[in-house]
DNA sequence: AACTTCCGCAACCGCAAGATG
DNA sequence: ACATCTTGCGGTTGCGGAAGT
């Protein structure tokens, strides 16, 4: 299992081939095949190291070689295949005739793995990331932070950027995979006033006319979603808009709602999770009702979820939080759940 | 137009495992 | 069984062109 000495040999040329060289290889290895690469240069006359011949062969000069860009099924095919195997370049290789494993390698560092990052996906599980850091750049994107930072100040910078970590532990825990009993992120006074008091990008009323208050789309991904086919589970963030238009008209339809919302900044979520609807509300501070439906029909009523998330827990962080150090924690009302039914009509209006 | 930064890709490096004597 | 050679593979580097300032 020792290592190949030819690489070490001094006074072999490195670096890009020339056309002449590139020539030579082609030439020899047409007319006698590659045989023992280590003694193919000096048979074709080149002046490199074995494994430098073999590596252009393979990854460059081989006829059956396909050049150009990746098509959307290749790069469909990458994905799934990646998410399967991870980083084994060579077996990915081998279902995407005509590609190398380095280009394929290629392809995945500079295009697919900055594309997964940006829509939120850690690249090495295909699953959406957890940790709220790693989710800036999508946060950033989110938030179209060029605009933010040529038009406000550092500290409304500072605020609308709370505004989005707040968002991204709310959508944390939307997206939570099923054994994970419902926990929520711990969330500090700051986070969960500036979730309370700010507009969302679920909002009901700012999703669709405010620049200045970006949405999360089906735009804000990439489209389509290679991932719908690995991960079923997951809430449907590409028709979040049309959920988001089904809120509106509960909202509309449930005086209720929108009489105790004082600031009509209540956030409303419709999403499905393992094949179940959930509509979750935050209609307090520090309070959310997720809400499901009783029975596999449009017109049962809608109730708080079973089990019920555990309470919302703010941890004493700043000011505004006790100084004692205590946590101040509710329960999700079942107010809301008792005057929030959903009329069939509802569902028949979504486009 | 000149300079800097970014990005994509070809090529290199080094490890691991199979093949061979 | 062991040492050496060969090949395959994945990670990383650095060059050159494109894009931005």
């Amino acid at each position: 299992m020792g290592r190949s000495p030819c690489c070490d040999e001094i006074g072999l040329k490195k670096g890009p081939w020339t056309p002449e060289e590139d020539q030579k290889l082609v030439k020899y290895i047409q007319k006698h095949g590659h045989g023992s690469w280590r003694a193919l240069p000096k048979l074709a006359g080149l002046n490199r190291c074995g494994k430098s011949c073999r590596l252009r062969w393979t990854n460059y000069l081989r006829p059956d070689i396909k050049r150009g860009k990746f098509t959307a099924e290749e790069e469909q095919t990458i994905l799934n295949l990646h998410a399967i195997l991870g980083n084994k370049w060579s077996a990915i290789a081998n279902h995407l005739p005509g590609r190398t494993d380095n280009e394929i390698k290629n392809f995945w560092n500079t295009h697919l793995k900055k594309k997964l990052i940006q829509m939120g996906f850690d690249p090495m599980t295909h699953r959406p990331r957890t940790d709220i850091f790693s989710s800036l750049p999508h946060l950033i994107a989110l938030a179209n932070l060029k605009e933010l930072v040529e038009n406000h100040s550092w500290e409304e910078q500072a605020v609308r950027l709370q505004t989005e970590v707040a968002k991204l532990h709310y959508l944390q825990y939307l997206l939570q995979p099923p054994n994970n009993n419902f926990s929520m992120p711990n969330l500090d006074m700051d986070t969960l006033n500036v979730l309370n008091s700010l507009p969302s990008a679920f909002s009901t009323k700012d999703h669709t006319h405010n620049p200045n208050n970006p949405v999360l789309n089906s735009s804000s991904l990439d489209s389509p979603n290679p991932f719908d086919s690995i991960h079923d589970h997951l809430p449907d963030l590409k028709s979040i808009e049309l959920q988001t238009n089904l809120i509106s008209k509960v909202n509309n339809n449930n005086e209720n709602i929108s009489n105790n919302n004082n600031n009509d900044d209540n956030i409303g979520v419709v999403t499905n999770i393992h094949g179940q609807d959930q509509v979750v509300y935050q209609h307090q501070p520090c309070e959310f009702t997720v809400l499901t439906q009783g029975e596999n029909s449009p017109t049962s009523p809608w109730l708080p979820s079973s089990p019920s998330p555990p309470p919302v827990t703010a941890t004493a962080a700043t000011s505004s939080a006790p100084l004692d150090g205590s946590t101040t924690s509710t329960t999700p009302s079942s107010f809301w759940a008792d005057h929030l039914l959903l009329e069939d009509s509802l569902f028949h209006d979504i486009p």
